[in-house]
DNA sequence: GTTAATGACGTTAGCGTTAACGTAAGCTGC
DNA sequence: GCAGCTTACGTTAACGCTAACGTCATTAAC
């Protein structure tokens, strides 16, 4: 007689029925007169019940937790994205588990791998780079999968993001309209960081257009955080000499690099175009407002869970949902 | 036969041995020569099996879920905060369950009610305001309980934090040496908001111990950003009369606040001095540094993670533990 | 007035795992 | 050469809950 803390039996033996009939009470299912039920729950609650998922989890195998895997909480981006799909979820009933992965594929890896023990109804991942486990794991577990910021072709299961590479050429045909010949880029180095490089895509076709013969250069590393590292790129570049036009892979980095600029005396947008990413309030009050694209990070996390939500009930979506950016002319750039 | 998927017992058979062997096997206890062990874990892992934390759970009668109720995600002090526990609790063997109250005491309730049901080895909760309900259910539910940020003198099971009015205090002492003597703060409306409260109350004495009479003035209501906030604020005071500091209850709202000053003319520290609160990465890139106090957030993360391990391996420890804080002397206020 | 359907329960077995105890073989010491 | 110990396993019974099926009375149908 291991049993010591009060579950469905003693609450059964209380009221004087069936564990099942206890069972259905709670639940809430048909089969209890509403006079029992009545007097089951108030048995429930005056014994302090609480009922055990593990135990429920186990009898019918699933549960109603949702992993949701972020590289960061340090960036109002996916915390917005994550506000989206939390609402969502909360009103469903179901509960998340939240991991980041501070950028690192191996711990994302390893999270899947833990997370499965727990049998999520289903599994959210940002961006559509991961390990070639985590992608197997997943597809012959057969568990509803979501990723969510970036879009490609071929999705573990369903996506929900932006097109980066249309991004980027929206901003740069923005600019190659007011004139800049001259740009540059900041953001992490080439081949670390598979948005950027397809923001910067982007951007380099729209001048294409125009010229094939444009000094694009690419600046910035990373640095300790995304502020210092937008100035560092402003740094980086004005060692060698001006661009009319910077783009910044986001907001925080432009942020930086306007206070970069200041420091230098460049007079912003007559000396030097700044061009962010993403429209945080930051940039709204600014006395210079930023020229930036804003990202629907709310209605992704919205979509994205709807989505999913779908997806657990078996009900067929499309695999892959692209959503617009809105351009925000600011006057960090020409008119 | 309901059983489908591949569990201990398939492996058992498999390598024909007793599915306890197994269990002993995976989790690396005693009992296994090392030869049976690998053989186990080969097979194991040929299955493509998976454990199942709920039946684990079931059968120990505890997890290894850390249930974690935040404010919200949109803000880096908790982001901060966030971080530096969940690095501890993942090298533990953890795993965290998060929510985010969105400032709702209700919604935190039905969270932890929620939560209990998945037998959480433990809870932490941000601040010291909660629902008897909530205080309730986690003491005779005896659940480790963590109460980060805040500190009173008799919390739910233990705290770390900061002192508040201590660092109000210390706030203040600092302007009233800088000779400032007509301050304002720009927060939350009273009552509305403990933290921000004791904040006042430290600022409040500091200039009363100088002058009786100084016309220390609250202003500020929830704006849907913090920014947005923090330049309301401003405005507001303004319309009365220009108070020589500014005491912001966070680096946003200064930083909102000194943009305000900027569109009215006002130079800072000149016309008026800022103080913030938090010393985010932000404060320290803009072209005049701000004066504020740096708040320990990681390691407050730390430190709570591993108090809250310590109590669950019954540990007894402090109960309250306070943190220091340390003033950045800036430029936003005179020399 | 007999049969069939319905509602309100109860019984049984199983979900995947582990604690506690059982057992048999090998080894040690004298 | 035998008691006593150790090592490496196996057996049994739970953990708390629910799906599936049974049972029995009541009502509806013709």
């Amino acid at each position: 007689m291991r049993r010591s803390s009060v579950g469905i039996r003693e609450v059964a033996e209380a009221a004087k029925v069936s564990m099942m009939t206890v069972s259905r009470a709670i639940r809430g299912v048909e089969g209890v007169s509403e006079k029992k039920r009545a007097e089951i729950l108030r048995i429930a609650k005056k014994l302090n019940y609480v009922p055990n998922s593990n135990a429920r989890s186990l009898a019918v195998e699933n549960s109603n937790l949702v992993g949701i895997s972020l590289p960061t909480f340090a960036n109002d981006v996916f915390a917005e994205i994550l506000a989206g799909m939390r609402g969502t979820f909360e009103g469903a009933g179901y509960a998340s588990v939240i991991d980041t992965t501070e950028y690192s594929l191996e711990s994302e890896q390893r999270w899947v791998e833990r997370l499965l023990t727990w049998r999520p109804a289903a599994v959210i991942l940002t961006g559509t780079d991961h390990l070639p486990d985590v992608r197997e794991k997943l597809r012959t577990a057969a568990i509803p999968t979501l990723e969510i910021w970036d879009v490609i072709s071929d999705p573990i299961d369903i996506a929900v993001g932006i097109d980066h590479e249309a991004a980027g050429y929206e901003l740069g045909r923005y600019a190659v309209a007011l004139d800049y010949r001259s740009p540059a880029f900041v953001g992490a180095p080439l081949g670390r960081d598979r948005r950027a490089d397809a923001r910067l895509r982007g951007i380099v076709r729209a001048f294409d257009e125009v010229s094939s013969s444009h000094p694009m250069r690419v600046a910035g590393r990373p640095e300790r955080h995304a502020f210092g590292a937008g100035a560092a790129g402003i740094e980086e570049l004005l060692r060698e000499s001006r661009p009319d036009v910077v783009f910044f892979l986001n907001d925080h980095m432009a942020f930086g690099g306007m206070m970069a600029c200041g420091r230098r005396g460049l007079r912003i947008p007559e000396d030097i175009g700044i061009v962010g990413f993403n429209a945080l309030d930051l940039t709204s009050v600014l006395p210079v407002p930023m020229t930036t694209a804003r990202t629907p990070r709310r209605p992704m996390g919205v979509v994205g869970a709807r989505n999913l939500l779908a997806r657990i009930h078996g009900v067929e979506t499309e695999r892959a949902t692209v959503l617009p950016i809105e351009l925000i002319p600011g006057e960090t750039t020409r008119r």
